[in-house]
RNA sequence: CGGGGCGUGGCGCAGCCCGGUAGCGCGCACGGUUUGGGUCCGUGAGGUCCCCGGUUCGAAUCCGGGCGCCCCGACCA
């Protein structure tokens, strides 16, 4: 198509009486280059173009880094306020603990060593000389947590312990996407050590309740809640919870998880307290994180062909406001009125800014806008400040009828029915999307087909690792989790044929 | 680690086959014009042509070596 466009603009040039052809031409050039690459045509494609420009990252100088440039960084920031706010609610304390972990740390527990060791990043050299002991970049905190909390905790009293730390971690991965699998990333790594087996599995349940929570009303994302399988359990967990989502190309994204750890850590770094009877116990211990791949989940998610699409309560801008205006006399008393208006949704918390940008047309904001994701637009020109009035206009409804006309009085209550409405339509939306691809199977030709249709299926298993592995091989799909609400009555394993213990639901994931 | 491709202004590319000292689009700066759905015109800034070596009067272009990146297959929040 660019191809095309480009020989029809060089056989143009210089011909006669073509003109109004090559206009066409040109502009049809111009608007394949400012648009998106569209979601059906390559998703992988559509998704990198988005985050590049809609300045969400940039590309790092070292390979499977990315830089998150302040666009990105906010849409973070708004993640860990809504996250950060529910920890603090249900007694979570914040802390820090160091980026280098002795290398004998991770050897201590054998599952975790592991599953970790092949993406480690080690420090053998540290003030020009070689270290005495190598230290790892953390992949996670499990290890000098636990060194630590073996100290702090001496009784019952000290009980639960529940700690959080915002953090980056270091996993060398071999191919990388920007904020879906990148060598360095951000997260919150909670770790709280308990009195008994119960209160950690009650505590790990909270806080993937806590994920699923914030998905579905923070991020307009829904989530499915279940149990991860013996292949996909955390390197040194006894359980492992997950929220699992569904992109816009169908594919399952694990957007946060929760583990009981049992008692694992909890031997390995001597983590002991004394009951009530004086008697030395080991304590229970669980882990939970959600990371910037929750970043990609909102992209991927709500994206559209135009770009991103912003829940509000994540959006760094609620809203822009486009000045429309000729001469200087317009001009004034547009920005007159849009500083008012400004004003008013700004004292009412809402985050409002006006792109005074010169130079670029209001079409070209329009498109601007949405590309990067912004709930709602307004637009304010002389024929608005003639009548008081306003335009409105709804990123997830684009064209004459996402836009509306208010009055300038009524714009606040306007704005905020309107950014309520597109937070749910959202969810709604990604909910509807959801449900219409996953199907119940029963057969594993049923499955197969599903697979490759690119949906996700849901089915009985008893199966074992190996035949876990066998579907995963044959189909390119995995067990994403056991949903803890399987929507429909057990059968026979849709794989072996024996008697099933539960329900899965399987789905090609990044 | 196996297979394929690519390194040329900030980004995307052409030029290389057939050597003659670099060009296009976008972006950027300035001036004007325009502005209710991706304005247009003019002027201008900006390049160790990935690196090292060789051939040659002369290398982005030919030869040798190296490095880096991307895509596709085995692991992962």
């Amino acid at each position: 198509m660019p191809l095309f466009a480009r020989s029809v603009e060089r056989c143009n040039c210089g011909a006669a009486g073509q003109a109004s052809g090559t206009i066409r031409g040109k502009r049809k050039e111009a608007m394949s280059e400012q648009a998106v690459t569209a979601q059906s045509e390559d998703f992988s494609r559509w998704y990198n173009e988005i985050v590049y420009r809609a300045d969400l990252a940039a590309p790092s100088p070292v390979r499977g880094c990315v830089i998150i440039r302040p666009y990105g960084y906010e849409i973070w920031e708004g993640i860990k306020a809504g996250l950060d706010r529910r920890f603090k609610a249900t007694g979570h304390q914040n802390a820090y603990f160091p980026l280098f972990i002795p290398e004998s740390y991770i050897r201590r527990e054998a599952q975790h060593v592991e599953g970790f060791s092949p993406e480690l990043a080690v420090v053998t050299h540290a003030g020009g000389k070689e270290l005495e002991e190598p230290l790892v970049v953390r992949p996670t905190s499990e290890t000098v947590i636990g060194e630590a909390f073996s100290d702090w905790i001496q009784s019952y009293r000290d009980l639960p312990l529940l700690i959080n730390q915002w953090a980056n971690v270091v996993r060398w991965e071999l191919r990388t996407r920007p904020f879906l699998r990148t060598a360095e990333f951000l997260w919150q790594e909670g770790h709280t050590a308990h009195a008994t087996h119960d209160e950690a599995e009650a505590e790990t349940l909270q806080m993937l309740d806590i994920y699923a929570d914030f998905a579905v009303n923070d991020a307009a994302i829904p989530v499915i809640k279940g149990e991860k399988s013996r292949l996909e359990r955390f390197a040194g967990a006894l359980r492992t919870y997950t929220i699992e989502a569904m992109m816009r190309d169908r594919r399952a994204l694990q957007s946060g998880t929760s583990h009981n750890l049992g008692q694992n850590f909890a031997k390995a770094f001597d983590i002991r307290y004394l009951t009530e009877n004086n008697n030395q116990e080991f304590c229970w211990t669980t882990s939970w994180g959600l990371s910037t791949r929750m970043v990609g989940a909102v992209v991927m998610t709500h994206g559209d062909d135009k770009g991103l699409r912003l829940p509000p309560t994540l959006a760094p801008y609620q809203v822009v406001i486009v000045p429309i205006y000729k001469s200087d006399a317009q001009r004034s008393a547009v920005m007159d009125n849009v500083e008012r208006l400004r004003q008013l949704l700004d004292c009412a918390g809402i985050r409002v800014h006006v792109d005074t940008r010169d130079g670029q047309s209001p079409g070209f904001k329009f498109n601007d806008w949405e590309m990067r994701g912004v709930p709602v637009r307004m637009e304010i020109g002389p024929r608005d400040v003639e009548n008081s009035n306003a335009v409105l206009a709804r990123r997830d409804m684009l064209g004459r009828q996402g836009k509306q006309f208010i009055s300038q009085a009524g714009a606040l209550e306007a704005v905020q029915t309107l950014l309520a409405d597109i937070q749910q339509s959202l969810l709604d939306d990604a909910a509807a999307f959801r449900d219409a691809h996953i199907t119940d199977v029963s057969s594993y030709d049923e499955l197969r087909g599903v697979i490759e249709a690119g949906d996700w299926a849901r089915a009985s298993w008893g199966g074992t690792d190996a035949d876990e592995l066998a579907v995963k091989d044959d189909t390119g799909a995995t067990i994403r989790c056991f949903p803890f609400e399987p929507d429909s009555e057990l059968g026979e394993c849709v794989y072996t044929g024996r008697k099933a213990d539960q329900a899965a639901l399987f789905a090609k994931a990044y």
